[in-house]
DNA sequence: GGTGCCTAGGAAAGCGCTTACCTAATGAAA
DNA sequence: TTTCATTAGGTAAGCGCTTTCCTAGGCACC
């Protein structure tokens, strides 16, 4: 690998003079050394060793970003948001896939602050995990503390800035929709019990049925994963154990649209003889047949929130800045009134 | 931020013992001396600086990827496989999503050169651009002659080793089971022009018309950009010009389902009015209405195999390899005889 | 022609770490 | 007792770059 010092000596300056040119200080060079150094790079075809580069600088630019996983819609929806606002501010973003697995996402943070990031985001679920979010909580503290910027998506328990969709109101609005339409009684896939997400779209949930002179029976809620086979699994499992339901809520679409896929394979039709409602409104939910009923975040607008607020130097020290976000019904066509 | 020399300082000791300790060196030390370095480390939180190890290790670990976007569904399964193998190295991967930007790529390869990835992996369709083409080369046998490892996935183009489905053969197959239903006058939903993917599906579905005594006519032809919304609209493009056509192939599955939503609004039915066939055999593809017919290539499969080649140092140097997939039709219910 | 000031370029001191090499102390062998 | 391995730990030389500070030359001015 060529180094500054083979530019410098082929073009018979100083390594000063060199880095100079090749990335635009503002002392003047004379174009006669400008050239011969531009020549050097081209023939050598150098490349500044940018480890070197930033150690030498100590001057942090990059942002990190832990999510569960990209590949999955919500996240990648997330991470478009935080991409344009970091590209637009000439920043490199490094995404990290926790796999929703806490141990990974204390040991990103550490290696991110290894990497000498300007800022860490973390976007996706708390959980319920008390030793674990005393853990997390501390290293980004101390991270913090050390001139680091700090913003979390979808978790409230972190000091840092944070963004917060209105889960609650989502498990609402759902379930109001389902109990307006007559329904009474309803099973439920949730997310993973460990999740915040879980418990506050559940906790949603939970008040629309009060408001309704009804109730959410354990019975009648089957924990999955957030992911589509999972969401069929708990499904089969639901209708087994509470043949008479008439509305199954899930709390993504993936774990909805595999309830869907489900019921298609036991000939029960949607909305008709089941209805069925999702959460997140991912691109997909226009597409399966029945289109889903869901609850739409705003996010990629998170996302780029959160960047915004991670970039964002002029912190005059008022605590953690809060923004909350609003969820939305939309109505398509896979809940309907009770048979 | 806590520098190792802080840590030596505090534990009295010099920064080579602490070093050592810190990262477990070959080097015996007492357990004296451990326990208090350790302590150190833990009471000033510190992290080492990855800059500063990698510089003075001068020894690549991490893996490059680019990808055109790892939101959409084809490159994150290809990613996810990418992911597993490097995983299982204890290798670090940087996705760099070129957004199918020609300039963005050299660019990216570029960046990662400078992040001394021991690897780059490329993954996504070549262009139909000599210049872009020729340069790319040019400035991966740079990096390869510089000790860099370079497996692409999906383009033949280039010098490194090479995982290649076989597009041609995808193409085949579905135009192939579209012409034994009975149809023939058949329209098509391509990429972009631009890309050696488009061409390569193409280039099969030629073969399979000509076996079977047809043509695809230029004008029964519309490029998209393998999304939903373009697919969509090139389906409304094809409609217009061509009433009588009895089937739609789109060039991936994605640009099906547009079609597929588009038909919907348009009160034609699919099968019995429109067969309609995708390519890629996304996890949605089940999940739509009717169920997409499509091909399968096996994408995690080929991420692992790229990343594989890319990780294995022991090249003979007998040339680049090249492993070809095989491509799978995979009969659903959206293809069907013509009414 | 001397003085001072501005300028382009170079010398060198780091940035935070690793590691080859050296030293001092210990114990075993003679 | 002397000699020599052997060992734990320290010293210091980089890794490749940036940037402060300095120098030497050129110019205008008196």
């Amino acid at each position: 690998m060529a180094t500054l010092a083979d530019v410098a000596r082929r073009a018979g300056v100083s390594p000063a003079t060199a880095s100079r040119i090749i990335n635009g200080s503002s002392k003047p060079v004379t174009d006669a050394l400008r050239e011969r150094v531009l020549a050097a790079v081209e023939e050598l075809q150098y490349v500044p060793n940018a480890h070197a580069q930033l150690l030498a600088r100590s001057h942090r630019s990059a942002i990190g970003v832990i999510v569960h996983d990209v590949s999955d819609p919500y996240f990648a929806e997330i991470t478009r948001g935080l991409q344009r606002v970091a590209t637009d501010h000439g920043r490199l973003v490094i995404i990290c896939n926790s796999y929703r697995d806490p141990v990974k996402e204390l040991e990103y943070v550490e290696l991110l602050r290894a990497h000498q990031v300007a800022a860490i985001v973390l976007a996706g679920s708390g959980y319920h995990d008390e030793e674990f979010t005393k853990a997390l909580d501390t290293k980004l503290h101390v991270y913090e503390r050390t001139g680091g910027r700090v913003a979390v998506i979808g978790r409230h328990e972190h000091a840092g800035d944070a963004v917060v969709p209105d889960n609650e109101m989502g498990g609402y609005l759902i379930a109001s929709e389902l109990y307006a339409l007559g329904h009474d009684r309803i099973g439920v896939i949730a997310g993973p019990k460990l999740l915040t997400t879980t418990t506050d779209r559940l906790a949603g949930m939970r008040r629309a049925a009060r408001e309704h002179g009804h109730k959410l029976p354990a019975r009648r809620i089957e924990y999955a994963d957030f992911d589509r086979g999972s969401g069929a699994a708990a499904a089969a499992a639901l209708l087994d154990a509470e043949p008479d339901l008439t509305a199954i809520a899930a709390l993504n679409d993936s774990m909805a649209i595999g309830a869907l896929a489900l019921l298609r394979s036991r000939g029960i039709t949607v909305p008709d003889q089941m209805s069925v409602v999702g959460f997140d409104d991912m691109p997909v939910a226009r597409d399966v047949t029945p289109a889903l009923t869901t609850v739409r975040l705003p996010l990629a607008d998170m996302g780029e929130r959160a960047m915004t607020l991670a970039l964002d130097e002029h912190r005059d020290g008022q605590g953690p800045r809060i923004e909350e976000v609003g969820a939305e019904l939309i109505r398509r066509d896979s809940a309907g009134p009770p048979r």
